[in-house]
DNA sequence: GCCGTTTTCGGCCCGACTGTTTTCAGTCG
């Protein structure tokens, strides 16, 4: 059973508990259980057999005893039981949009509906409608509601795609006659590998004319819902946006609440109360009622005696804590990174030639870029055989004379690991090059033993110095291998191999929390572009936010490194 | 059901928007 199956059957009897109209914060506790068991990076069977369950924040006695069941029989006698007073078909009815618990239960116990097709059915047959409190607009919502589901049209986009939309619409709402700003924020801001809706934050006074400017921006295909202070729309694509409108003096709250999580703000509420306030978007209130507003987001956490929380790290996974104890870490920024150590060009499957990937190098200020193009196996990607790699490096000494010093071009390639383990080039070849990147691309569906054994193996041998997307994820479109991540990272720090998070947004491999979990074992990281086109260089703000997810500092990041210092660390390596 | 530098029992965030209502419940983030 993955951690995905187990959160999946505790997130079930969160719901059907609510459906069933149990204690709400017996169903947050189950709920919360079962994004802490989603979210470990560990498998939940190590931390099982270490009897250390309990140390899953959110998961107490209870709880424990029914993921020990779980695992041990497959089964949860408690799921089982609670199934059958509680129809689960309901728990798909919930993913309706505006079906909520309470709606569910009265269409389930008062028109028998206990499937999407049901409700769909009756609504179209205006049964729903007959209900008290329900009218003919929300029967028609719901309706439409279940169409855009059938069209997953609810799919969570990939950050790549979110940053491009979001920044597209930001561009229009600040050229409004009274945006004083906007910014992005929701999950986009803190950089989770994909985004459900957008969420913009404007700051102006007049928050009814910039509303009713946004609702005509051409991108809007129509308008879910508007308010004084927000409007909800979707594109013509399906993409959902909300935007809040604040005056200038709520500013930072407002973007601080629009940021989330929900998690990190729940707890931030908490503090506030514990010292007689009341946080919301508008600022705190006192117990006298009088109001204290916060035009930036560190006025917040000031307030809190907390200092500024970046957002990438605003997922209650301890940061607060951190927060309180002075013990933030000091995460690696953008401007951190000297170089890129895993490109691509013509010689292989990319679609620029070395000359103008290193120009857009360049152009973005690096030090250095590795050219680390697909070894020989790789048919699909046109793969280099031994006399092309040889003349790639020909090739890059006269490119290197041409360009001059301001960019060293680095000679490496991204070498296929066989189904065996074993590399896609002899020893002696790897030798020549300046660095070597290994990768898994092809057998990613090798049982567990098997393909963590091949990594283990390409991680011994000593010209590797890197291992490329460690997982071999796509995001939405293929699963990660079936990886013991501890071997790997104790295997990576004992031979001082680099783990790749690779920044291209479909991929952001290693992820965020296993990005965290390796540097607490001693591993270096390394943020790569994987770029195939010049502009693809530009990736690297994703592998940056994905590691800042992962607390992860500027020294365990290789191309933080000055040309020097890496090429130290190759040529000991070397040794 | 979980959790504790105020608690091992008694708490557990807050407000906007919608639809159906004459004051509010439900949903969402």
């Amino acid at each position: 059973m993955t951690n995905l199956e187990a959160a999946d059957v505790f997130r079930r009897i969160a719901y059907l508990l609510e459906i069933k109209g149990e204690a709400i914060y017996r169903v947050l506790a189950y709920r919360r259980a079962a994004d802490a068991i989603q979210e470990l990076g560990r498998d939940l069977h190590d931390i099982w057999e270490q009897g250390e369950l309990q140390k899953i924040p959110g998961v107490g006695k209870a709880i424990a005893e029914k993921i020990d069941e779980l695992l041990r029989t497959g089964k949860l006698e408690y799921y089982e039981k609670l199934a059958a007073e509680v129809p689960p078909g309901l728990v798909e009815v919930l993913a309706v949009g505006d079906v909520g618990p309470k709606k569910a239960a009265r269409f389930w116990k008062e028109l028998n509906i206990t499937s999407v097709d049901e409700l769909e059915k009756a609504a179209q047959e205006g049964r729903l409608r007959e209900l008290s409190g329900m009218g003919a607009k929300s029967e028609a919502r719901i309706l439409e509601n279940i169409h855009a589901l059938r069209e997953q049209r609810t799919d969570r986009m990939l950050l790549g795609k979110a940053e491009q939309v979001s920044e597209q619409l930001l561009e229009r709402l600040r050229g409004l006659k009274g945006v004083v700003q906007a910014e992005a924020a929701g999950s986009l801001r803190r950089f989770r590998e994909t985004v459900g809706d957008l969420d913009l934050i404007v700051g102006a006074k007049n928050s009814g004319t910039v509303l009713e400017a946004f609702i005509q921006f051409p991108e809007v295909a129509r308008t879910l819902g508007q308010g004084d202070t927000k409007a909800s729309v979707e594109l013509h694509d399906g993409t959902r946006v909300q935007v809040w409108v604040h005056p200038p003096e709520h500013f930072g709250s407002a973007w601080q609440y629009a940021t989330g999580s929900q998690a990190h703000n729940v707890r931030l509420r908490e503090l506030a109360q514990k010292r007689g306030l009341s946080l919301s978007e508008r600022g705190f209130k006192t117990e006298q009622d009088d109001d204290i507003t916060c035009a930036k987001e560190v006025d917040v956490y000031a307030a809190l005696d907390l200092p500024w929380i970046p957002p990438e790290l605003r997922e209650d996974r301890g940061e607060i804590r951190a927060a309180q104890a002075g013990e933030l870490p000091q995460l690696v920024e953008v401007d951190d990174l000297k170089g890129d150590l895993h490109a691509h060009s013509d010689w292989s499957d990319g679609g620029a030639s070395m000359r103008e990937m290193a120009e857009a190098a360049l152009e973005l200020g690096l030090e250095y870029l590795v050219v680390s193009d697909h070894s020989r196996s790789l048919g699909v990607a046109n793969g280099l055989s031994i006399e092309r790699l040889r003349e790639q490096r020909d090739e890059i000494s006269r490119l290197q004379s041409e360009i001059g010093d301001s960019l060293k071009i680095l000679h490496g390639t991204e070498v296929e690991i066989l189904a065996d383990g074993s590399l896609d080039f002899p020893d002696e070849v790897l030798a020549e090059l300046d660095i070597v990147i290994a990768s898994l691309h092809m057998s990613l569906r090798q049982p567990r033993e098997v393909v963590t054994e091949r990594l283990l193996r390409a991680l011994s041998n000593q010209n590797v110095d890197i291992i490329g997307h460690p997982t071999g994820r796509l995001i939405g479109q293929r699963e990660p291998a079936d990886l013991d991540m501890e071997r790997i990272f104790r295997a990576a720090a004992e031979h001082d191999v680099a783990l790749e998070i690779n920044a291209n947004p479909e991929r952001l491999d290693l992820r965020d929390v296993h990005a965290r979990l390796a540097i607490e074992q001693g591993c270096l990281l390394a943020i790569n572009t994987d770029a195939h086109h010049p502009e693809h260089l530009q990736f690297r703000i994703f592998g940056v936010g994905t590691a800042r997810r992962g607390w992860v500092t500027p020294d365990s990041v290789l191309n933080t490194w000055p040309l020097d210092k890496l090429q130290g660390w190759l040529a000991d390596r070397k040794r």
